[in-house]
DNA sequence: TTCCAGGGGTAGA
DNA sequence: TCTACCCATGGA
């Protein structure tokens, strides 16, 4: 096996234990934690086919470093390492600005957001597509469903480090649409949602859909919006919820999570309904998703 | 059994 | 735009 290790610099005052752990993803397959460190663990499938095991950990001094270990079956030409550089910077945000966020918070005293200094990053996947299927598993399922329905995708369709067959990489586009809507619904438990995830996985192979446009900073969020919609299986909540995996945080995604969280802090357990908790976070603008998500967060 | 989960599609008004 | 009904699956 081929291990190196590379060095990242997060930005200054970057929380990375508090990203890793801003959201479920980290429980979902192929993600991993390990405490000792910590480490973040995952597995993934680069554009050149080869998989490889990532574990991330972070260099206390100062400033901080990131230390990526990258294990694969063979020695990763320059290209390939740059992409994994490239991809942990994605899933852990470290290129996102959110300086006008905190500054905002510093204003609202009134506020009290449950966000020490450097939070505020929600972990992502290494690709837009898996963060869409990710989300598209958590709609209409408790988080015990989402976990099994994710596990079964990795484990039945996603490709494995070769020599360690039990980790695997989350399935790419051109494997699930190969394995078809049946064999989706028959190995992983989506149900009905195995139509939406392969004809999604379908139109990425088919070009039909490029998801590299919705990636664009220069398009607006309510443009990005329409398109996630247009996607079946997409609606308020997921398009709200891949926004948000996209860096945009104007929308919220109200589901039953932010509802319960809402009436817990503001309506003593009584429901508030989905205007009110629109209304409640408007003053927040284009950080209404990230200021509800630690605003409100799960007592869980 | 029935309900519902980090909802969404569709038909019909 | 709004509502009713349906959608697989599994745990409570």
């Amino acid at each position: 096996m081929w291990v190196q290790e590379i060095q990242e610099a997060p930005p200054p005052a970057y929380d990375f234990v508090a990203t890793a752990r801003a959201h479920g993803w980290i429980a979902l397959q192929p993600f991993t934690w390990h405490t000792d460190g910590p480490r973040l663990g995952h597995v993934q499938r680069l554009s050149g086919g080869s998989v490889v095991a990532l574990q991330v950990g972070e260099q206390s001094g100062s400033p901080a470093t990131l230390t990526i270990t990258v294990q694969a079956a063979h020695e990763l030409p320059a290209d390939q390492i740059d992409a994994v550089r490239r991809r942990v910077r994605r899933m852990l945000r470290l290129d996102e600005d959110l300086t006008e966020f905190y500054r905002m918070q510093r204003s609202m005293e009134k506020w009290t957001l449950s966000l020490g200094p450097g939070g505020g990053r929600l972990l992502r996947c290494p690709t837009l597509f898996e963060d869409i299927v990710y989300t598209l598993c958590t709609t209409n399922v408790t988080w015990a469903g989402t976990k099994r329905m994710v596990e079964r995708l990795v484990q039945h369709l996603g490709d494995p480090l070769p020599g360690r067959p039990e980790l695997r990489a989350f399935p790419t586009p051109a494997a699930i649409a190969r394995a078809g809507a049946e064999r989706l619904r028959r190995e992983t438990g989506l149900g009905y949602r195995s139509a939406y995830v392969w004809e999604l996985a379908r139109d990425i192979v088919e070009g039909r859909i490029d998801l590299g446009a919705l990636e664009d900073p220069r398009r607006p969020a309510s443009e990005l919006r329409r398109d996630l919609l247009a996607l079946r299986g997409v609606g308020d909540y997921a398009a709200a919820t891949i926004l948000m995996l996209l860096g945009r945080y104007e929308h919220l995604a109200i589901d039953s999570e932010l509802r319960a969280a809402v009436a817990r802090k503001y309506g003593a357990g009584e429901p508030i309904s989905d205007d009110r908790i629109r209304a409640l976070y408007e003053p927040w603008g284009r950080w209404r998703y990230l200021a509800a998500w630690f605003d409100a967060p799960e007592t869980g």
